[in-house]
DNA sequence: ATCGCGAGACTAATAGTATTAGTTAAATGC
DNA sequence: GCATTTAACTAATACTATTAGTCTCGCGAT
């Protein structure tokens, strides 16, 4: 028999991330990745736990990904111009990542620390952008809160063929983190007064 | 053999919408919604276009749903009153309905009028809604991708259990509504300068 | 009232999915 | 060089959607 491919983890799970990058979160299955490495499926359970495991797995690499993406696209910035290359970077993640990004979104059962704490990474790099606007702690949280929520929406609407009406993305983009910022500095200068 | 059930494809897609809503988008398989009907299922083909045809009915009944409780929530308001009050209509039906709203998500094959029919509604709701603002077609339409990107990605990443930190999700979507109208208006005073 | 036919259910079969159990051979360690 | 562990395999099970073909109920026309 064909034996000792050489296969591992790790290369298991890039293979679904380029499949899911590929072709869509959907279009991941144990076939297809078993196929990809010229395997049989039952062999994938060697190395991840089934669909549901390489999902995980994903998941966390995906985390890991943005994160540092995220970290290398502010350095050396602060306030706006931090947060501008934040959203961007992250914009930019989504498009160049579809797959590996939609793994971030699938809901993941409790107590699982090596996920908790790539998410937790991520939480933490965003707060450090933040912290330039002086907010509170609370203040932070919301603020985390919105820039996530305001990113990932506009990413995912996008990547989901959302916007139909021929008018230039970008600058849509470029609106909204705009008005993101006003909404900032209106919190951070209500805070000081 | 037991014949004439008596289903049609409104009872189909009624079926399908409460799956979703009540055990997640994953859940939706054809084989659960002929249980629901207490039908073989095949039987739902004489109705429903398989899988994706449900899918796609779904998404229609989602749109039009979600646009029937947007306008509800704005009529007699206007300019702020009236963003907030689509905000949380909107983020109240991603919650009540998750897995319907989950249907409005997925991508959709092009040339598909009834389907594009309630999108544009949709669109044409908001815009109503931020006509009050003065600001001209092209301000306005980048307004409606920030403001569906927001709700949009907040919403999402709340029932996805994206707000991990103890904190107010309701203070926290309230601050990111707030900062949004403070972008809207700067845009809608720089305009007007 | 009954005949005919279509609509709507069914069964059977196919193909693709994940997953488990049990087997075998190759690589590794002593 | 031999034993053990590892990583592949095959076979089998239980889901999934989907298509083809069948049957029968009920309605409309005669």
């Amino acid at each position: 028999m064909a034996k000792r491919v050489g296969i591992d983890k790790h290369a298991v799970v890039r293979a679904a991330a380029k499949i899911a990058d590929d072709h869509g979160w959907d279009a991941l299955t144990l076939a297809r990745v078993a196929k990809k490495l010229r395997v049989r499926p039952p062999s994938l359970y060697n190395h991840v736990g089934g669909l549901e495991g390489i999902r995980r797995e994903l998941k966390i690499l995906a985390l890991r990904d943005l994160n540092a993406t995220l970290s290398r696209a502010t350095i050396g910035k602060s306030r706006d111009d931090a947060v501008r290359g934040l959203a961007d970077a992250y914009r930019a993640f989504v498009k160049r990542h579809p797959g590996t990004y939609a793994a971030t979104m699938v809901a993941a059962p409790k107590n699982d620390p090596a996920l908790e704490a790539a998410a937790g990474d991520i939480v933490e790099t965003i707060l450090a952008v933040l912290h330039g606007y002086g907010l509170d702690r609370r203040e932070g949280l919301h603020a985390i809160r919105a820039l996530r929520s305001t990113v990932h929406g506009f990413a995912a609407l996008e990547i989901a063929g959302g916007f139909g009406i021929p008018l230039n993305v970008d600058q849509s983009f470029d609106w909204l983190v705009t008005a993101l910022l006003a909404g900032l500095t209106a919190a951070c200068s209500k805070r000081s007064s």
